[in-house]
DNA sequence: TTACTGTTTATTGAAGACAATATACAATAG
DNA sequence: CTATTGTATATTGTCTTCAATAAACAGTAA
C-alpha cells in the first residue's frame, strides 16, 4: 500500500500560488488581497496568511507590514542574483561530491534519460514549456541532492521557484535547450571519470551562459508582461 | 527624527522563540504546544502559527502535520551541513568580490575594530558568550553583505540562527576566539591587496577548523543537554 | 488654486470558537 | 497475559468575528 500524503490547506494553497506566480498569471507587482484571494480559493484567511509566509521566504512575494503582500517584481538585477546563487549551490555540490569521492550518480543519469526521450516544446507558451523545463531542471535538482547536504537541498528548492519564474517568462531558445542535454551529459561523464574540476567549470559556464541570455532578453523587453487580474 | 520600526506580533514572537532556541532554553526535540506557548507569551494562536512558519524555514523547528512543531534536534551531521553551507556562502561572497573587483570593505573593517576592544567572555555561560559571539559574527555578516547579492545575504541570515545555536551550546574556546580576530584581520588584508584566492583559502580553512572542533565537542558530549521545560 | 487636515472606508492584524484528527488509555477477546 | 479495537481526551487545523491601521477622498483655509 502506498502511504497517502497528508497535505495541509496551507501547503496546497502555497503550491497553488507558487505555480500561478511562476506561470505569470499572478503578475509581478500585483497586490494580493487577502479577502479576495481567500474566497476565490474557497478557504479562509488564516491558512492563506501562513502560505504567504512560505512564499515570502521563497522571495515570490514581499510582505509590507500593515500594507499587504505583493508579487515580487522582476528585474535583470534580481535575475543575476538568482543565477549567482544557483551557480554557487550547484558548483559547491560538485565540490562536495569531490570531497566525498562520489562518482556514481544513478538518479542524475535517470533524469538525463527522461529528458532525452521528451519532445521539444513547439511554442513559447508557458504551459507547454513548463513540463519540459521541469524535466530539464530535474538534472540539476538530482545533482544537488546527490551531494548529501539537506540544507543545500533545501536552499536549492527555495531558489527554484524564482528561477522557474524567469525561465517561464522569458526563455524559449530551442537550440539552447537542445545543447543543455549535451552539456548535462558531458558534466555527468566528467564526474564519473573523477574530473570534478572540469565538471565544475563546464557547469559554471553553462549556468553563466543562460544568465547572459536571460539578461539580454530582459533588457530587450522593457515591459515583460503587463497583463494582470487574469481569470484562473 | 528616527523612524520608529513597526513590528508585527508575528515577527516579535518569531524573534523571541529564535533567541530561546539558540540559547537552549527551548531544548532540542521539545514539543511546542501552541495553546500553552500562546498564553505564556500572552498572544493568540494565529500569529504564533505564522511565527512557526518562519522558524520552520530557518530549520529551528520542524512541523509535522496534525502532530505539531518540535525544536530541531542537534547532531554532528546537522552541524557539518551547517558549516558546509557557511563555507559555501562565505567563499562565494569572496568570489563575487573578486568578480566585481571590490577591495575596500569599510563595514567589515568597522566590525573588526568593534571586536578588538571587546572583553573576552570569562565563562561558558550562554548569556555571556552571546554578545561576544554576535560581535565576532558581524565580521562574517558584513563580508557577505559586501558581495552585493541580496539573496545570498538572505540565505546567510537564514543560516545564522542554526549556526548560533551550535556555537551557543558547545563552543567556548578562548584561544580560538582570540585567533579568530587575527585570522579575520588577515582575510581583510588579503582582500584589500586583491589576493582573493588566498583570502578565500584562509577563510575556508578557518571555517573548517571550527567545524572540526565542534564535531569533536558534539561527539564527546553524547547528551548535549537533557534539561527541558525550563522556566523562562 | 493648492495644500493641509479631518473623516470615511477598505484592508490587514489579532482573537476566540468550532471541527477534525491523532494519541493514549482502557476494555475485551483470543 | 497479550494484542487489538474502541472510546475519550487533548491538540492541531480552520473559520468567523472584532479591532486597529492605512489610504483615499473631500472639505476648508490660505
Amino acid at each position: 500500500m502506498e502511504t497517502l500524503s497528508v497535505t495541509s490547506v496551507t501547503e496546497s494553497v502555497a503550491q497553488n500560488l507558487r505555480i500561478h506566480i511562476i506561470e505569470g498569471e499572478l503578475a509581478p507587482g500585483q497586490k494580493l488581497n487577502e479577502l479576495e484571494l481567500a474566497e476565490r480559493l474557497g478557504i479562509s484567511r488564516p491558512p492563506l496568511r501562513e502560505a504567504f509566509r512560505i512564499l515570502e521566504n521563497a522571495h515570490l512575494i514581499v510582505s509590507i507590514p500593515r500594507k499587504g503582500c505583493y508579487v515580487t517584481e522582476v528585474s535583470a538585477d534580481s535575475c543575476r542574483e538568482i543565477y549567482e546563487e544557483r551557480e554557487m549551490i550547484e558548483c559547491f555540490a560538485v565540490e562536495l561530491l569531490q570531497a566525498k569521492g562520489i562518482r556514481e550518480l544513478p538518479e542524475v543519469g535517470a533524469a538525463l534519460e527522461v529528458t532525452a526521450d521528451l519532445p521539444m516544446p513547439t511554442s513559447s507558451d508557458a504551459y507547454e514549456k513548463f513540463d519540459y523545463l521541469k524535466a530539464i531542471a530535474d538534472f540539476h535538482i538530482r545533482l544537488v541532492e546527490s551531494a548529501g547536504n539537506s540544507r543545500l537541498n533545501h536552499c536549492y528548492h527555495a531558489l527554484f521557484p524564482s528561477l522557474a519564474r524567469y525561465q517561464s517568462m522569458y526563455t524559449y531558445i530551442p537550440g539552447l535547450m537542445n545543447r543543455s542535454q549535451e552539456i548535462h551529459e558531458k558534466i555527468l561523464g566528467l564526474i564519473e571519470r573523477g574530473d570534478y574540476d572540469r565538471a565544475k567549470e563546464v557547469l559554471r559556464s553553462h549556468i553563466r551562459g543562460f544568465l547572459t541570455l536571460m539578461e539580454d532578453e530582459i533588457r530587450q523587453t522593457a515591459e515583460p508582461q503587463t497583463e494582470s487580474l487574469s481569470e484562473w
